[in-house]
DNA sequence: TTTTACCAGTGATATAAGTCACTGTATCAG
DNA sequence: CTGATACAGTGACTTATATCACTGGTAAAA
């Protein structure tokens, strides 16, 4: 009952017997930073619940471009992976641990059946969806409507909430890579962010003075 | 029963209690083409399922910018009205006839009960997430990774998907709208795919030769 | 018929972003 | 200590797209 009960910590809404169907049911797993949890066009059989620790959910095409999309922090769940039900489709989605990470594993076959039988768990998937589908929405317009200079905001601001932390460590390559966009147009924007005020560049990291 | 058979006839998926309960609960409407039948900021009481004609779902900004995400044809749900159960979000979403077009408005409560009933509601409402999860996927990808020519390619390519017809009656306005471009651009692209035997232009319309 | 409104074509120019080439500077492995 | 490597800064240039200003044509309204 010590899984169930770490379960509990984490998806507070969750009702007990679901827990403990849980306990039998799903997969716990360690899972060490930098792990690679989903390649674009790998079969999908479970979709995941994140207990501790933090996935970055991007997007990916055949030419080596990415595209950052969201994070599933402790208590979020991977809607994606839920819509993947039928293993159809080579949804060119790419899931990655940035942080050591502890994650469930629910076999999606499962996921069907717990829907009609558990309450809890039939909010969880639909606020899921809705969740990530805001979010989505979100991020399509920042794409579509805004300049470089907005979504590199909008993209650190996101990253200072999930992380909870001014300090950003991360590298301007990196930024660029997952707006899609090139080191050096990134360089060049955050100094005049800098310049503004808004942010202190460091070697490694960001550090978000007001944003 | 009328109703519940011409229901039927354009969701096949659905068991006859379905349709049935449907003929108490829901609202069947006839809607003349170009009505905005969602206001971005609107409160939402019922999603809609499209029997007859064609409903485009597109995002608004603030700022007069706009932006197409997907069709609605006979046999399909929207997805965004599913989400917005809550009624808590004012989702920049906005939905408009571009035909005539006979919709049924199903109230948000019914919605959510039928899903324990109604086997075949489940998989309806889990099969229009996840086609439009992965549209609108599609939709980030072309906007994210693609040049204006070949979002422009992909455009029509979904629009003679979505019509059938080689004939696409739109204006270069309404496609630099939807693609948040401007009618300049749009027509010196559509001036070389011309050149490049792709298509055809006429004044109101497009001919599709070869995509 | 005349007028008005809308659609489409096009050159000139402006701007945001991407690309190339190079520099300096920390950090780490040998 | 010495290369080697990855991060970061920057000027010069290219390219895609946006914007401006104008033209002409068609169709419907007056």
């Amino acid at each position: 009952m010590v899984f169930a009960e770490s379960i509990q910590k984490k998806f507070p809404g969750f009702e007990a017997a679901l827990t403990e169907q849980m306990e039998l049911d799903a997969k716990f797993r360690q899972i060490p930073a930098g792990t690679e949890l989903m390649r674009p066009g790998q079969f999908i059989r479970s979709t995941m619940l994140v207990l501790d620790g933090l996935v970055k959910v991007y997007r990916e095409d055949g030419e080596g471009n990415e595209f950052f999309m969201y994070y599933l922090k402790p208590g979020d769940g991977c809607a994606l992976s839920m819509t993947c039900m039928v293993g159809q489709e080579t949804s060119n989605i790419a899931a990655k641990t940035v942080q050591d990470s502890e994650i469930i594993m629910v076999p999606l076959e499962k996921m069907d059946a717990w829907m009609n039988q558990y309450k809890s768990w039939y909010h969880f998937v639909v606020k899921t969806y809705r969740d990530r589908f805001e979010e989505l929405l979100q991020t399509l317009d920042s794409v579509a409507f805004r300049n470089m200079d907005e979504r590199l905001e909008f993209y650190l601001k996101r990253h200072y909430k999930t992380l909870g932390s001014k300090i950003i460590p991360i590298t301007h390559q990196e930024i660029a890579q997952e707006l899609n966009s090139s080191r050096e147009v990134i360089s060049r924007l955050l100094k005049k962010m800098a310049e503004r005020g808004k942010v202190k560049l460091n070697r490694y990291n960001i550090e978000i003075l007001d944003l």
